[in-house]
DNA sequence: TCTTCATATCAATTTATATTGATGTATGGA
DNA sequence: TCCATACATCAATATAAATTGATATGAAGA
């Protein structure tokens, strides 16, 4: 019995929003597979214009939100928005400190992304052909 | 006279959507900087559940829309809509013969957006701080 | 030329996402 | 305890993207 081989090609591991423990930030490959929902999550919100400027904003490091408004120049609940869109991608991380809130940039899951797409161009240059 | 060298970080260097010539399909890096709207067709293309299955299709070779109509098993119109989604974004090219069209995934198009992610890593691991 | 098949495109609708202005919540200082 | 600040959330609206069913285009065979 002969299973064709064209299809499902990416293995699914990980399916909860836990996926980037800051605890491995010094890696450089992710070692973490991501499951395709959690990579179009995060590609999604990497194609806003608004989430992009800000995460250029926390490439510059740890921000504040009061910071990235005064940078980016918008309205505040409209900078909030996009935060929470990019914290439940995984691609930041906050931590309160009285009244103010920092985020920052989460490297692991651009290093997590960046594997992904490595599965995807893999998978398709094995020479396997045609399977119909 | 010192210039803040937090904020623009990413060079801009094409701005069109001729950005992926086949002939360099052998190429490991692709050695193009994608400029960031560019990129984030290519991010929002491949953010698109039915997207990424054309895609996962086209990973296991070339195929003409009637393949992609029989494996995925949707209507044609939105298969089309899709297929030009991303051959907008650089992310498949298509080839006509006869009456059938056939696409084929361009990797090359996947290492762009793999060297701008190390991009976005590089700039925000840079000890750079606080321009305020 | 007429017909069929493969694909693209279109207009109308539906669904998803973003924006806006306002209100809510928690913190710290007076 | 009261007020101001920093931020989150919400309801209403606006905008963008996807779906649907129909029609258009263009190649190939009869």
């Amino acid at each position: 019995m002969e299973v064709c081989r064209c299809k499902p090609f990416l293995k699914f591991v990980l399916s909860c929003d836990y996926i980037f423990p800051s605890v491995m930030a010094t890696a450089i490959k992710s070692e973490v597979v991501l499951e395709n929902a959690m990579a179009r999550k995060l590609l999604k919100a990497l194609s806003d214009p608004l989430r992009l400027q800000i995460i250029e904003s926390l490439s510059g490091g740890e921000r504040c939100v009061c910071d990235l408004i005064n940078e980016i120049g918008l309205a505040q609940s409209k900078i909030s928005f996009h935060l929470k869109v990019l914290k439940d991608a995984g691609l930041i991380t906050d931590r309160q400190t009285g009244r103010w809130v920092y985020y920052q940039l989460n490297i692991d899951s651009l290093n997590s992304l960046q594997d992904w797409i490595e599965l995807l161009k893999e998978s398709s240059q094995q020479p396997s052909q045609a399977c119909k």
